[in-house]
DNA sequence: ATAGGCGTTGGGCTC
DNA sequence: GGAGCCCAACGCCTA
């Protein structure tokens, strides 16, 4: 394997120093700068892993069994990456280090207690990390501890990309593409692969832990049947990375449906986004990777269909994610459109339990508690089906559930995903959210027949959608109750649910107009008073087309 | 400045 | 019933 790497610093550390590697995402050996510069002429490294006990611990209070922030399966996945980061640090001389506490106050302890000359991270382009690390430099350089921050999550660098654009991010796909070009790293040295690190040095009073397991962390463990199939770390993930592009026709030929929903359900997905999210495959290995493969083939999609395309979304909505103030927001987000989405908790709840009453919207969100991991295309329809005519509960609502429980749940992608789907940016066919046809007059009760992303749910295979049906006993005796005769009624009425919202959103799309998506508070304070005195409908063409009468 | 083209748009209609 | 055509809508981009 070959791996390449952005440029080192110029200034190299001298030799006979600590370092130390803090690892956060990219948990994996393979194509990892910031793993390799902490090498290089240290006689100690210290490989470290900071479990913050707010993130980890169990909270009873959730809907779901996990901690605060993240679910049980995406948890176990964590931990499963890091066991199997320990055993290929171990396989190097080294190991891994994991330590519980506030990251902050861990890091400033084990930067002085071990006197770090050199303190290695990825780069990271998320707020939460983004202010962490802020503390951590300002800490590290006053103590003059040399900081090596590489980035080596995305194929490119968010900031280039905002720099080449004149300071604000592209804001359509296409542009970022030109903009983006070829990785500039195609080009340059290739960094060799690591044959052995430098030994762990003396930790001196440190409570040092082996990775905990789920019980360990206070968890109650579930049968294995009832987890994510998903199994976490950086040899499964390479092990499913090789076997995805040993299909080389498959590689080649990747395209996103056209009109006929079969052609995208033939080809079984790679299932690498969580591996991507956490690390554990390196982004610009599998570019390297499709390229090889491309190149020895004669013919081969491209950008935005094809499997490269695929990461370039990925890079996009990364640097777009990247240089939006709030952006997992919709106040004071300059991106996104402000609507005035209902505030109704008994419909969340009911979309986010699988008692919905739409039996392919349910068996979504089953598939999402029990493994953590659906098909896109499936958390398009649930997401639509959340913002528009039916609940027309806020995206934000519904980001923070997937963020929750999807194993893959990335920050930038979950958020423009919402904001996509709810046509809150990006796309903005408003049409589309109160068509009755999208899920209105044409609804079809038992999920028969729907047109747009409907049929391909239906014809999907049934291990992608009707599995969580076949599952354990816990899961069983809910879902029997909602495949059997007893199904409940819809939550709520298709034709006044798309009339209301139809009115909401022309009301907002004209004050969008007027006021180019700057609305405050009180604007939809405004709007929404507006709309109860005011009923007159609307007047648009469109709307004309497609009301429901 | 403004108009016309474009988009992993979507919907309706016809054959 | 489905593929293919036309058209509607919206914001961004380019000329």
């Amino acid at each position: 394997m070959r791996f390449s790497a952005i440029p080192y610093p110029t200034t190299m550390a001298s030799s006979g120093s600590n370092s130390l590697i803090w690892f956060r995402k990219g948990l994996r050996i393979h194509d990892n700068p910031a793993l390799d510069y902490a090498a290089r002429g240290s006689t100690v490294l210290y490989p470290v892993f900071v479990i913050d006990p707010r993130y980890m611990e169990p909270d009873p209070s959730a809907f779901s069994p996990g901690s605060n922030r993240a679910g049980l399966n995406r948890i176990r996945f964590l931990l499963e990456s890091l066991v199997d980061l320990d055993l290929n640090l171990k396989k190097l001389g080294s190991r891994l280090l994991v330590l519980k506490g506030e990251p902050t106050d861990v890091l400033f302890r084990c930067l002085s207690e071990w006197s770090i000359k050199k303190l290695c991270f990825e780069f990271d382009t998320e707020p939460y990390y983004q202010s962490l690390d802020d503390k951590i430099r300002k800490y590290a350089t006053a103590a003059g501890i040399e900081i090596y921050s590489p980035v080596s999550h995305t194929l490119f660098n968010p900031a280039d990309i905002i720099e080449k654009n004149g300071g604000k991010p592209p804001s359509t796909y296409q542009s970022f593409v030109k903009l983006a070009g070829e990785p500039s790293w195609t080009s340059s040295p290739l960094v060799s692969h690591l044959n052995r690190l430098p030994s762990v040095g003396n930790v001196g009073s440190f409570p040092i832990t082996e990775v905990p397991s789920i019980k360990e962390l206070g968890y109650e463990d579930t049968p294995e049947d009832e987890n994510t199939p998903f199994k976490g770390g950086e040899s499964e993930g390479l092990r499913r990375l090789k076997a995805s592009i040993e299909n080389k026709e498959w590689v080649a030929n990747f395209e996103k449906p056209k009109g006929d929903p079969s052609s995208f359900i033939k080809p079984a997905t790679t299932v690498l986004s969580p591996y991507l999210k956490f690390g554990c495959v390196s982004s610009r290995y599998f570019y390297q990777c499709i390229q090889e493969v491309q190149r020895n083939c004669k013919k081969h999609t491209s950008p935005p269909v094809s499997l490269l395309g695929q990461l370039l979304w990925r890079d996009f909505f990364y640097t777009v994610a990247f240089g939006t103030p709030n952006f997992d927001q919709m106040k004071d987000n300059k991106i996104c459109k402000q609507i005035p989405w209902k505030n109704d908790d008994e419909l969340l709840a009911a979309w986010r339990d699988a008692r919905t009453g739409f039996p392919w919207i349910d068996a979504i969100m089953m598939q999402l508690r029990k493994w953590g991991w659906m098909h896109h295309l499936a958390r398009h329809c649930v997401a639509c089906f959340l913002t528009r005519g039916d609940l027309f509960v806020h995206w934000e609502k519904g980001r923070d559930v997937f963020e929750r429980l999807l194993i893959d749940s990335d920050w930038a992608i979950n958020n423009a995903n919402w904001m996509w789907l709810s046509c809150s940016s990006f796309f903005y066919q408003y049409n589309r959210i109160y068509s009755p046809i999208s899920f209105g007059k044409k609804y079809d009760p038992n999920g028969n027949y729907i047109r747009h992303f409907l049929p391909i749910l239906k014809d999907m295979p049934k291990e992608y959608i009707y599995e969580p049906w076949t599952a354990p006993m816990s899961i069983q005796v809910k879902a029997k109750c909602i495949i059997g005769k007893d199904y409940p009624k819809p939550v709520v009425d298709h034709n006044l649910a798309s009339k209301e919202c139809k009115q909401i959103l022309y009301e907002a799309y004209e004050l969008n107009k007027r006021l180019k998506g700057n609305l405050s508070g009180e604007d939809l304070e405004n709007l929404r008073n507006k709309q109860e005195e005011d009923k007159r409908p609307p007047k648009s063409k469109r709307l004309k087309q497609t009301t429901i009468d």
